[in-house]
DNA sequence: TGGTTCTATGAATCTCCCG
DNA sequence: TCGGGAGATTCATAGAACC
């Protein structure tokens, strides 16, 4: 095995501490001392038999860039890489399909072993082969989150001029189950990023060349299908937090493997073609992890510690008998010094009190009730705000 | 052995559909002369029975809507707490991915007996069904031709925050088999409509609502999921000749049959809900089909427009079947659906057509015509430069 | 009448912590 | 595992309402 270890290694107690957490329970073969998780690195082998050695909920996001069908190439392997007959009648076309289903299904159960509770998977492909491994991840339980359009820029046209430009692939972007709540995503960072709108399933992005494209000695390509770092940019930061791991079964020359590191995430790439692993650790070895100011996570609403209305008052940003409105001046309601809300006799949560005036089952307190300074309306959730920050400050 | 997940085991019976076509034990036997085409027809009931009455090798194109399989669980509000209005019909209502594998490969089935042999199918979902419905239409022996992604240029925002906003649809566009190369694709005309840019296989367009949304009595949509006008219009243009017949198994509000009467095909759809059908014949008995000059044929050789001329006529700036004129109106040209401008007989893009009535080598449609409002002319120009201004599109 | 603001709504697999 | 409740969450567009 020429290649086990690529670009960064981690030492050994790192690893200790990423592993703490995996249940020893399912892991097949290899006791936890014999098998760490091997970050950082690149497995040469095939992707199915490396998975299985691996421990049982390990990775945090998978990326996985399969063969496209193989009925374009003329040729067409099994999972085992022995080769069909080429063939052109309606039976043996079936039958190459069922073996690429049967590849899909081998590989992508294998990844699922792999993947903790709350790991997501991309899967990347076109309409060769895309549906049948959509189908495929729905049948074995993944839950569909999205289908993700990369719109190529500057796709390559349609030279017979019989079809429209292809120029798009699709991601399927899964979690194992549809009871996975709590999977990554980081939709503020994302929102904040986009003119504050909401990013879109559909991404305009190049396609990878330039100095990016991995070049041999003769000026040719390195690999056909080498993705865009940008890809893999938006794919990590949207959905893993630094220090995840990160699997890329199909690792080529290593894309997945340069954004993870640039990124300050670890990977683990799996790559049959030795010659594709070595032009990926050349290429890992040679990038500079960004300083950790530049990753660091941004502030999740959903994750920010909770601050009880009471609090603003015993804080003294809010004073007990204040009147607190709506936007508008619409509404009205008292502060009282249990940190509740009266309107007239009722009295309740500002959730529950806001939802009330306005006649709705729900509503968020902290940016419908406003209290005034200086003439002018603010909402409470600036005082919450204030009162997170001056928390963070040293005493 | 029953079809227990598609792509992954497969019944004999299947497999002998495969090699064979399909077989001829349920086959309906009527002859052409007792049940002639019923075009420019609503029938009314299920798809798959109507469709097996109809004669083989029978229609030019198929438009195929299928249900979604929305698996919905409970409701969802928006910030505002109002309900969103979602498709809970029972129509879209299946039991299992193996249920909706059983319906999509019979309409499937159906749908492909009665397809000419140089004739497309295009189906429309989104990625609870479209993988389901791609595996299958391949295991079929249909070749895809290409996936075509619907960009709403207004969708439906996602409300929770935690996955991206889901921003398209995608349509399968596939032959009957590998072999069909003659089926029809109008690559002149679409390119000469686009700025001499071969069309992508991503699309922007918005949904469909305002005054093209049918609505009930109470204002209410009629039906959950109507599709665009110019959506179907595009298909059209690009994949059928006047006259040609176009197939809808799941009619719905009738776009389909609407748009083919616009342009001059005929449609055959098949619906199964009354309201929907009798909302389908009132809607598509008010549609005035465009003038023939503006939907024949595009000459089938290479021309050097330089304009997405088309994309005024979707955009509702200008209308199929205006009547161009030069600045003096010494000379008139009749604007054609598909993007290009009529002289009689002879047809052409804005420029080259702008050159011809000039007798000149060469003419910039765009300041040489001008259509009238309220009794002015104005450039094309100025419609261009408007809809340069509006379309600012989300990347 | 014209400009501005408000409201309704669209194929949607749409939360999460705590007791 | 289940239920309750805090509190988190929206973009483009049409058309009505208002000024």
């Amino acid at each position: 095995m020429p290649i086990e270890r690529a670009g960064v290694v981690r030492s050994k107690s790192r690893i200790e501490v990423l592993r703490t957490g995996i249940s020893t329970a399912n892991r097949p073969c290899l006791s936890p001392v014999e098998n760490p998780l091997p970050l950082d690195q690149i497995l040469l082998g095939d992707c199915v038999e490396k998975l299985n050695r691996l421990p049982a909920e390990s990775v945090d996001l998978v990326f996985a860039d399969p063969p496209y069908n193989l009925q374009l190439e003329g040729k067409i392997l099994r999972p085992d890489q022995s080769q069909v007959d080429a063939v052109d009648d309606a039976w043996d076309k079936f039958d190459s399909f069922a073996d690429y289903d049967r590849f899909t299904h081998e590989w992508l159960a294998a990844v699922r072993r792999v993947m903790k509770r709350h790991a997501t998977l991309f899967v990347i492909g076109s309409y060769h082969n895309i549906f049948r491994v959509g189908t495929i991840l729905q049948d074995q339980g993944f839950w569909i989150l999205n289908d993700i359009i990369w719109r190529k820029s500057n796709p390559m046209p349609n030279f017979r001029g019989r079809r429209f430009t292809n120029a798009h692939e699709t991601m399927i972007w899964a979690a194992k189950s549809a009871d996975v709540k709590n999977y990554t995503f980081h939709y503020d960072a994302l929102k904040a990023g986009n003119e504050d709108h909401q990013v879109r399933s559909d991404w305009l992005l190049p396609i990878c060349s330039g100095g990016e494209r991995l070049k041999n000695e003769a000026g040719r390509k390195t690999h056909p299908t080498q993705k865009p770092e940008n890809l893999l940019s938006r794919i990590l930061l949207a959905t893993t937090n630094p220090g995840d791991v990160v699997l890329d079964p199909f690792f080529g020359t290593g894309t997945t493997g340069a954004v993870a590191k640039k990124l300050g995430r670890s990977f683990i790439g799996i790559e049959r073609e030795a010659g594709y692993a070595a032009a990926a650790k050349a290429r890992i070895a040679a990038i500079d992890p960004l300083p950790s100011e530049a990753i660091a996570s941004f502030p999740n609403k959903r994750t920010e510690p909770r601050i009880p209305f009471m609090t603003l008052i015993e804080s003294g940003l809010l004073a007990a008998g204040e009147t607190l409105t709506d936007e508008k001046g619409r509404h009205e309601a008292v502060v009282r010094a249990d940190g509740t809300l009266a309107v007239g006799p009722i009295i309740g949560s500002i959730h529950k009190i806001g939802a009330l005036v306005q006649g709705l089952p729900a509503c968020n307190g902290w940016t419908f009730w406003h209290f005034q300074r200086d003439g002018q309306k603010h909402p409470l959730d600036r005082l919450r705000i204030q009162l997170r920050e001056s928390g963070k400050e040293p005493v």
